[in-house]
DNA sequence: ATCATACATCAAAATATTTTGATGTATCAA
DNA sequence: TTGATACATCAAAATATTTTGATGTATGAT
């Protein structure tokens, strides 16, 4: 169960899991799903302001889903395939806890 | 990608998302994967205020991810294994993404 | 009928998150 | 070296979420 995470990860799925809970970071994920984007690319897409990305940008990066690479001017942000990955695990073991779960009553 | 799921289940898969964003939902859908708890069970477990419980229970109710079952004066919550699979299913569209994906000025 | 228990609901207060608009920094182009 | 662009950061305001304590409702026991 989840109690047999440790703490860090705990963090780490925590932090995620905001970062799925707002909508707009959902459309910037969304965007980053079809390859690399710069922040321009978001303002173009979506209508929100610069430093209203910015800022769910940097909640994105504070969980470990995207990352960075600066290019000039332009910095290009992408999916982190690592930490899509502890999300799958974490589903996992959420989803399969049905086996040996017991029923009050029956 | 994620423009190709409803409004309707995206609205649900937002619920969702929210409802895993707080450590303490975490704590109770953890407790509920060992299989049907009360609110008095979880009281016990977790020094958490019974009104405080309630408000939790009816974020994760509003989401789908609880079912209840009254028995007397009790009320039994349980995981939704519908609900579980809905985040299954958008975490694979999430994870799945890798294949098609374009890379900028590769 | 009265009382205790199990839980829900409510309004107010506390707290956290998000948005806005301004300013700052780095890069590039002229 | 000046100006424009791309983005980050900041503080204040706006907004949303959470917590608390009080009260309400239903059930069951005496």
């Amino acid at each position: 169960m989840l109690k047999e995470i440790s703490k860090v990860k705990k963090e780490n799925i925590h932090k995620l899991m905001v970062s799925f809970s707002d909508p707009f970071r959902l459309e910037i994920i969304d965007l980053m799903m079809d390859g690399e984007v710069c922040v321009c690319d978001i303002m173009k897409l979506t209508n929100l302001s610069q430093s209203r990305i910015s800022y769910h940008i940097k909640i994105l990066k504070e969980a470990g889903l995207i990352s960075d690479r600066q290019e000039g001017r332009w910095v290009y942000y992408s999916l982190n395939k690592e930490s899509l990955f502890l999300i799958k695990e974490w589903i996992f073991s959420l989803t399969d806890y049905s086996s040996n779960r017991k029923r009050c009553c029956e």
